[in-house]
DNA sequence: ATCCTCCCCTAC
DNA sequence: TAAGGTAGGGGAGGAT
């Protein structure tokens, strides 16, 4: 086990013994308390982050910013990618370096104006690229780099935005200034990084390429037919010969040179120095001659004929220039962190790019999903699973020939000491042991000569949608597994032998991409799966059914697909260690040992059984984001920021995805106690991982919202932000964000502006020259954000209405009413006509009630109608209740003269409710957000109303009959604050509000607001300093209905840990602001819903035993309670 | 039984 | 120096 270089112990723990030093061997965390690996904790603690994965099972990346404008795949999709509304369509700019917006303010308001951000740089993707005040030299070389596109000021975008038209860019552009000498040139670090494929300096690619293919041609034809498994050939063994080669180690000296130019290395401690004067010339020529180089585009086919193939650019190691950007990278010195992280970040870009995929494929993939109904089991299927060979590697070096039969690797660094992560490797390298997810470090020591090459993700990015474009071609039913690699159901598209359809497709990868791909064939995924595994590389195997049997017995159980380290190691532990001997261990065991599905999986696997079927792309149900890398906080300041930029992250990955979430989890890594500094540089080392979340009412996708939340879920966290090594961000309990509307949290705005119907009326406006989408998301914005500031638009600055007028709260300019255009107005749905009406403080009601009068229009007088209805309901009279008497067992009175049950007594409410509840159950029904209601919803506005208006008419008729609908009164808030008149006897209760000093509407004197639906109790408790109230109030903020007060209180059960401390002074507001709420809920509750008291006190209770806080609440409250049930029961309440 | 929360595991 | 993400499946255990 302590088989790594850098010196690790033997682990401790299960997990970390499995790291045998054959198959791979635990990673530097993985070790348990050896003295001299710093990193790991005393072995107690059997939890490692990163401490008990092989490392070989590891890594991988993502990169999902940069989004294509049009899918490679569809030939001329290319013109119409852009999205064909918003200010910025059809543009898409790239921000480079310190600007002012900063890019991801940038970012924003390209995403939310039609436009694109890409973070990774290409011609092919990009038309804008914005930086402010380069140096000289850098601009000069930004300009030979960008050849042809604007390069322009962030005031371009700014002004644009204020314009709300596109501007020219001439005024923009940044001058040039080609004063610089050559040798202060020095490309920034992202360009050098992100967009240079190292030159090939040969001059005979296209000999190469054929050479190449013809390989493939000559492999398929000595592969195939007999035996049982083809067998493959490499290419790289086959048919390139290594004599052109001088030395081994001279190539790699010079390679590596570049490499490190490229890499932007500022110190120069590479070794290779003197080898790299010598090419330096060279190099330099191909960087500064892209016109003249003669590099791959101009002599390759029309295969090539994309950006990243037309960019071959060296980089000269250049020792002079100043390097700020390459020091050491963490959130302690990059404000920019999150962002920057995510630009470099190889698992960044392997993780998110599925979602890129379904944007660009959807249209395929949507055809598909129908097609898959004719589903006829039963019958034989032909399974095709087929993976690019050393994806990354591959790509990086499909022009440059001469390395295929080198070993090469990607990694960020090339530095032989340090801990970057070996991507990939190609086979040669593999031959030296080498894998994915190993430190460079430990891939140098096994072979000093490897060349390291660096991403290149735009390639990855292109090369992926040739693979994806090829195999939709001849199969209409694709499972795509990651950006090299799928499933391919042929059973309905084979016209030929699945062998020769085979590859014939791994042909035309090859001919589309430079790149070889290797296949299996089988009848089942499974099996087609492993089959790829030994076809590897470069060639395709069939394993029959048959054969299946055979295949397996000497199979490795942790080979098969969802078996991984710790399970392997468990059945390892009991001699098991072949799908062969697994076959004699009954389901039984296995469901015991495993769990239902995997031991299920296992048994099946074991015998070549599975059942799966290629499928279509699911429904995304989570969105997040996390950084364990270089993540150091000092104190809460710095958590805080961090914590705001992942939000901000996370909140434009949900609107990119177009959904929004009810669920928000915060997963924190700390550093485990006692592991030290870890041995990955800037890296997370042992860690114990703790996560929090908190389900809301309404679907989100605000930044603003995710934030609050976000910081709640870390202080209930309780952490030493100094131990934390790495956050998480995640958002799940996703809906559709053109669905999400029930809250007012929800998009709503956005989302209708977004609808096709809204374009339309968008047009109208943006002729007017208001109420357009950049006004709307200030609007918005205002709505979400409660107190911000935002910069108006450069003509509604003039003439503004300030919204704060009589609010006081919001500090946000609108558009001044008289330049809202009417035509859009009218033709607003309703809920967001209600918004902006509370912006407008009820004078956009005015002015259109003026225009519904002139023209008589129905749209329009309906959307006047701000909705309002009532909760109400119940006029549950005592006499009803006296007239149930019958036996109940979980609850009841202590001395039950009355004999009533709870539940009983809220049978007796739902009689009472009997006029009402057929309407009831079809807003609950019809309502997605909906989780429970406090008998009825206390306002059918926002979404309710939504819902309302879709109903049939008789539903609609019946329900308002049963709803008495009011007029709202003045609104400062949501739009929920609507009443209705109870018994008087309750409705005096509640009057003696949390709120006192605020009047009841004096409108309608009998207007109340139940504790359920209070806008007073929820604001105040929002903006208090006590932590456990912020929590209280977010379980009710934006829900559309009143939810009855336990169920509110339920979820306060994981934030237990915020209750304040006995004797502190928030301990005296917290408990004398939730004695009244209780009291008062009391009051309410306790003729009408007895078992929502008796809830709300099990789980006072429950809490009492975790939190000092709530056992004084609990035992201060009760006896009041208690009392008055036994005023109006005679009895009370046992618990 | 079924849900929910807080994990763990797996794959690329 | 270096960029150890992302999302789904699943299980344990508690509440209902
Ligand atoms: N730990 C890992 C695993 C994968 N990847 C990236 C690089 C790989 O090239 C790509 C595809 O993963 P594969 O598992 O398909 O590996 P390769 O394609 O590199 O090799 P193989 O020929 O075995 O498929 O994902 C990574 O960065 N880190
Ligand atoms: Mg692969
Ligand atoms: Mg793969």
């Amino acid at each position: 086990m302590s088989s790594t270089s850098s010196g690790r112990r033997a682990p401790s723990t299960a997990a970390a013994a499995a790291s045998s030093p054959g198959q791979k061997r635990a990673r530097d965390e993985a070790a348990g308390g050896s003295p001299s690996d710093p990193d790991a904790a005393p072995a107690k603690n059997p939890r490692r982050s990163f401490a008990s994965s092989p490392f070989a099972d590891f890594g991988s990346y993502m990169a999902a910013k940069n989004s294509k404008l049009a899918a490679q795949f569809d030939a001329d999709a290319s013109t119409s990618g852009a999205a064909t509304g918003g200010l910025f369509a059809g543009v898409s700019i790239f921000v480079d370096g310190f600007t002012i917006p900063s890019s991801q303010e940038l970012k924003e308001i390209m995403l939310n104006n039609g436009g694109r951000f890409v973070n990774y740089f290409s011609r092919h993707t990009v038309t804008h690229i914005v930086c402010t005040n380069l140096p000289d030299s850098k601009m000069k070389n930004l300009r030979a780099f960008s050849k042809g596109l604007p390069v322009v000021k962030p005031a371009w975008v700014v002004d644009s935005l204020a314009e709300n038209r596109l501007l020219s860019c001439a005024p923009y552009q940044i001058s040039q200034n080609s004063s610089s000498s050559r040798k202060q040139m020095k490309l920034s670090a992202f360009f050098s990084e992100k967009q240079n494929e190292i030159r090939h300096q040969g001059e005979q690619n296209n000999q190469n390429k054929d050479i190449e293919f013809q390989s493939l041609s000559a492999q398929e034809g000595s592969l195939c037919q007999s035996g049982e498994f083809e067998s493959e050939v490499s290419l790289d063994n086959t048919e390139l010969s290594k004599d052109s080669l001088s030395s081994d180690e001279q190539k790699a000296s010079a390679f590596e040179e570049r490499v490190s130019g490229d890499f932007a290395v500022d110190e120069g401690e590479y070794d290779c120095e003197t080898a790299c004067s010598e090419r330096k010339g060279n190099d330099m020529d191909g960087k500064f001659g892209v016109a003249q180089s003669p590099d791959a585009k101009s002599r390759c086919s029309n295969l090539c004929s994309t950006s990243s193939t037309g960019s071959h650019l060296s980089v000269p190691l250049e020792k002079s220039a100043a390097k700020p950007s390459s020091r050491p990278h963490s959130t302690l010195t990059d404000p920019n962190f999150v962002e920057n992280y995510f630009k470099y970040s190889r698992l960044h870009f392997i993780g998110t790019w599925r979602n890129r995929y379904r944007k660009r494929f959807s249209k395929l993939l949507e055809a598909k999903s129908i097609k898959s109904n004719a589903d006829h089991s039963g019958k034989k299927k032909t399974i095709i699973h087929i993976d690019m060979d050393c994806f990354f590697v591959s790509v990086v070096i499909r022009n440059m020939p001469d390395l295929h039969d080198k070993p090469v690797a990607v990694c960020h660094s090339d530095n032989p000491k340090g801990t970057a992560e070996i991507s990939s490797a190609n086979y040669p390298a593999r031959n030296y042991g080498i894998k994915a997810g190993m430190f460079v470090r430990d891939a140098k020591a096994r072979c000093p000569h490897l060349m390291i090459v660096p991403y290149n993700f735009d390639a990855y990015e292109e090369v992926a949608d040739q693979f994806y474009g090829t195999l939709h071609k001849h199969c209409s039913k694709v499972q795509a597994l990651s950006c090299d690699e799928a499933f391919l159901d042929m059973t309905e598209c084979l016209d030929d032998d699945p062998e020769e359809v085979t590859r014939r497709i791994r042909s035309e990868i090859f001919h589309a991409t430079k790149c070889t791909a290797s296949a299996g064939i089988a009848e089942n995924m499974l099996l087609a799966r492993l089959a790829t595994r030994s076809a590897k590389p470069n060639g395709q195997c069939f394993i029959p059914s048959e054969k299946a049997d055979d295949y397996l017995s000497s199979l490795s159980i942790k080979a098969l697909p969802g078996i991984g380290h710790t399970v392997s190691t468990k059945l390892k532990s009991k001699e098991i260690e072949y799908c062969g001997q697994l076959r004699n261990i009954s389901k039984d065991a296995l469901h015991k040992d495993f769990g239902k599905k995997i031991g299920d999986l296992l048994w099946n696997y074991c015998r070549g059984i599975d059942n799966s079927v290629v499928g279509s792309v699911q429904e995304t149900k989570s969105v997040g984001a996390e950084i364990n890398w270089g993540v150091r906080f000092n104190d809460n300041k710095d958590a805080e920021h961090f914590l705001t930029n992942l939000c901000k992250e996370v909140s434009l990955r949900l609107q990119g995805c177009g959904v929004q979430g009810r669920t928000i989890t915060l997963k924190v890594k700390t550093r485990r106690e006692g592991a030290g500094e870890p041995i990955k540089y800037m890296g997370c080392g042992d860690c114990e991982t703790t996560s929090r979340s908190m389900t809301i009412a309404g679907a989100t996708d605000s930044f603003v919202t995710l934030q609050r939340i976000a910081k709640q879920l870390f202080s209930a966290l309780r952490l030493d932000v100094k131990e934390v090594r790495g956050v998480g961000l995640a958002m799940s309990k996703l809906e559709h964000a053109d669905l999400a509307r029930g809250a007012p949290q929800g998009n709503m705005l956005e989302s209708w502006l977004a609808s096709p119907a809204a374009k339309l009326e968008k047009r109208h406006g943006e002729m007017l020259g208001n109420v357009d989408v950049a006004g709307a998301s200030i609007l918005q914005d205002l709505r979400r954000s409660g107190p911000l500031s935002i910069a108006a638009t450069s003509h509604s600055s003039e003439l503004n209405l300030r919204s704060d007028r009589s609010s006081g709260t919001h500090n946000v300019e609108l558009p001044p009413l008289s330049q809202l255009d009417l035509e859009v107005l009218k033709n607003l749905p309703p809920e967001i006509m209600s918004e902006m009406n509370d912006m407008y403080k009820g004078e956009l009601q005015g002015l259109l009630k003026t225009l519904s009068s002139d023209k008589g229009k129905e749209s329009s007088s309906k959307s006047l109608a701000l909705p309002a209805v009532t909760q109400n309901s119940v006029p549950a009279g005592d006499a009803n209740l006296q007239g149930y008497r019958d036996h109940k067992d979980s609850m009841h009175f202590e001395e039950d003269t009355k004999g009533k049950s709870v539940k009983q007594l809220s049978e007796v409410k739902a009689a009472n409710d009997a006029s009402c509840s057929r309407a009831c159950e079809l807003v609950q029904r019809t309502s997605k957000c909906v989780t429970q209601l406090d008998l009825m919803p206390d306002s059918l506005s926002q979404a309710d109303f939504t819902v309302l208006q879709e109903l049939p008419e008789d539903v609609k008729a019946d329900l308002f009959s049963a709803l008495p609908l009011h007029r709202s009164g003045d609104k400062t808030c949501n739009t929920s604050n609507v009443s209705e008149s109870k018994s008087p006897n309750v409705s005096g209760a509640e009057n003696k509000s949390l709120n006192d000093g605020r009047a009841d509407d004096p409108k309608d004197p009998r207007i109340f607001l139940p504790p359920g639906s209070s806008q007073k109790w929820i604001e105040q408790f929002r903006v208090s300093s006590c932590l456990i109230l912020n929590v209280i109030a977010e379980q009710q903020t934006d829900s559309s209905y009143s939810r009855p007060l336990s169920s509110v209180l339920e979820p306060v059960a994981s934030f237990l840990p915020l209750c304040p401390t006995s004797g502190s002074e928030e301990w005296n507001e917290t408990l004398s602001c939730l004695s009244e709420l209780l009291r008062q809920h009391i009051q309410l509750k306790v003729e009408t819903d007895i078992e929502e008291l008796y809830k709300c006190f099990c789980l006072l209770k429950r809490f009492a035993s975790e939190s000092e806080f709530f056992l004084e609440l609990h035992d201060s409250i009760l006896p009041f309670l208690q009392d008055y049930v036994n005023q109006h029961y005679g009895g009370t309440l046992h618990f």
